[in-house]
Formats: structure tokens, sequence, C-alpha cells
DNA sequence: ACGAGCGCCTGTCGGC
DNA sequence: TGCCGACAGGCGCTCG
């Protein structure tokens, strides 16, 4: 489910509150509860609670999906994968459904992980980039550079589509952003990474970026029954609009599978690549 | 180097 | 009404 725009709306409220909780900076962590073990990826769950009450919140970032809460110790790395969230409740709070992870605030708080899918993990370490060290260029840093980004579509010999999707290659987009990119840039998700020329690289950067970039204005997407709270859902141009008119030329949206995943498109104003076999 | 297939999970929806 | 498959915002693994 989060793809960049969410993950950063999830920890802009952590960091100064919002959907519905307090700030978590400042705060201590007093005691942990795990009430589903597979959401650790590591330490095991014994070490987790041995390690981390005590430590205090000072940081709250995004690096990619990932969200890194900097304690005192270690960092805490959260990835959300399809269905996971973060909430700051009151610890009098019900603990909701699929509460898989809850860490006992000072100034009777809580962090809550809800994740109805069992996707998400934590990381307690000590050197987060044990666990971020791979990932690709972080879209919306101005020192990545439309020529690093070209000269890195030049580097591989893969599809757009799937290769936006790899975070080696670039960090925070999914199957939503990735395709309002590829719409807004008028290319097709098909096309061969290194066929790009300098101009319609600087394109799609500058899609990505714009699609990112409005996301996070409006909160995020809301999705099917896992609720975000923000709306730009109600401003795709074709994630899951299939058989509906394209904003630009009024054709409808057409749907494929790429890699497995869902792919939505318009064929008139994305032109696919290579094969001329008849013309007009 | 790259794509395909699959596993991890729960829930919803459409077709029969 | 009930069952069953397809599908869902992600990602890591194996295999050709």
């Amino acid at each position: 489910m989060p793809e960049l725009p969410e993950v950063e709306t999830i920890c802009e409220a952590l960091r100064n509150g919002g959907r519905g909780g307090e700030s978590i900076l400042g705060r201590s962590i007093v005691s942990s509860h795990i009430l589903w073990e597979g959401s650790l990826a590591e330490p095991s769950a014994l070490e987790f609670k041995r390690r981390i009450p005590g430590q205090l919140i000072e940081a709250v970032q995004r690096r990619g999906k990932f969200i890194l809460i900097k304690l005192s110790d270690d960092t805490l790395l959260i990835h959300l994968r399809m269905s996971g969230d973060l909430l700051v409740e009151q610890q009098s709070d019900p603990v909701a459904e699929h509460h898989r992870v809850m860490l006992g605030l000072s100034d009777h708080l809580r962090l809550a992980f809800n994740d109805t899918r069992k996707f998400g993990r934590f990381w307690l370490v000590e050197d987060p980039q044990t666990v971020v060290g791979d990932l690709g260029p972080e879209p919306l840093n101005g020192s990545f550079t439309p020529q690093i980004f070209h000269q890195r579509l030049q580097s591989h010999h893969r599809q757009l589509k799937p290769l936006l999707l790899d975070q080696h290659f670039i960090a925070g987009l999914g199957n939503i952003y990735t395709d309002e990119a590829l719409h807004r840039a008028r290319l097709h998700p098909l096309v061969i990474s290194d066929t790009l020329d300098p101009s319609q690289a600087d394109r799609l950067l500058q899609s990505i970026r714009q699609v990112l970039e409005e996301g996070i204005q409006r909160q995020g997407a809301s999705i099917d029954w896992i609720y975000r709270g923000g709306d730009f859902q109600n401003y795709f141009s074709v994630y899951q609009r299939t058989g509906e008119p394209c904003p630009n030329c009024g054709q409808p949206i057409l749907r494929i599978l790429v890699g497995q995943r869902s792919t939505h498109f318009c064929g008139n104003c994305q032109v696919p690549p290579l094969p001329k076999t008849k013309e007009e």
C-alpha cells in the first residue's frame, strides 16, 4: 500500500502530530508488546524487548518507503509493505484488530503498528545503513540530477515499469505513482530504459517529482478498506481507471500485466516501443 | 543482467 | 447463499 507520499505523511504525523495522534518526538519508550513475532525482521523478540525500553525518540526520518525512528542507542526501521500503518494512541485505548506491535511511550501514549496482511517489518539496529544502505537515489533530493538519472537509465536494459519499481534503482516509487508518472511523462511502461534520450529522461524525472509532490500535498491516497486520510485517489489519471477516458485525449485507459503487476496507461498518449510492423 | 514464478498473509469482490 | 478464483499500494527468493 504505502508508497513514498503515504510514508512521508505518516512520518510527518509522528513528528508533528496529526492523523488523530500526538507527536512521538522527545518521548521515551517504556514498554513493548509483540503481538505477531513475524513483524520483527531483527533482532529476536527477546532481544527486541530487552533493548528498546528506556530509549528516547530523537528523530523520525524517511528513506524510500522506510520509516527511520532514531533512538538514543539504536535506530528502529519500519517498512509498512502492503497494509501497514503507524498510529499514536492513548495507552487506555482498546487494542484494535490487526495490531501487531505496540510500544508504550511516556505520557500514557502508545505507538501501534497495525498491519492486516502481516507483510510489514521492524528492524532494531545500531547502524541503519545495514538495512537501507543499498537503496537507490531519493527522487525528491536535489542532488539527484536529470543527468544522473539519464546515466542510470542508460546503464540498464530494462522495461521502464519494473525498473522504476526496483528500489535499488530509485527509492520510494510503487505501483500507483509509477503508472501516474509514466502517463504524465507520456512514456509507455514497456519502453526500454536505455532507449531514452536526455530530454525524455528529464521529462520522466520531472513527472516522478510532480506526482510524488502532489501525493504528499494531498496526504497520500486512500484505497479500499485501508484508510489513510489522504485524497490523492481522486486525482489519479490512469491508476485503477481501466476503461475510463484518458484526461489528455479521452481514449480509454488500458490495463496490462507487467512483471505480475497491474499496469495502467493510455495507448494513445503513451506510444509503445519498437514493434513497427504496419504504418498508417 | 534480467524476467518469471512463487511465497508471505488477510480481505474484498465478481462470477457461477 | 455459498464457494472459488482473481486481485490488492511490496519485496525477497529461486530458477532459467
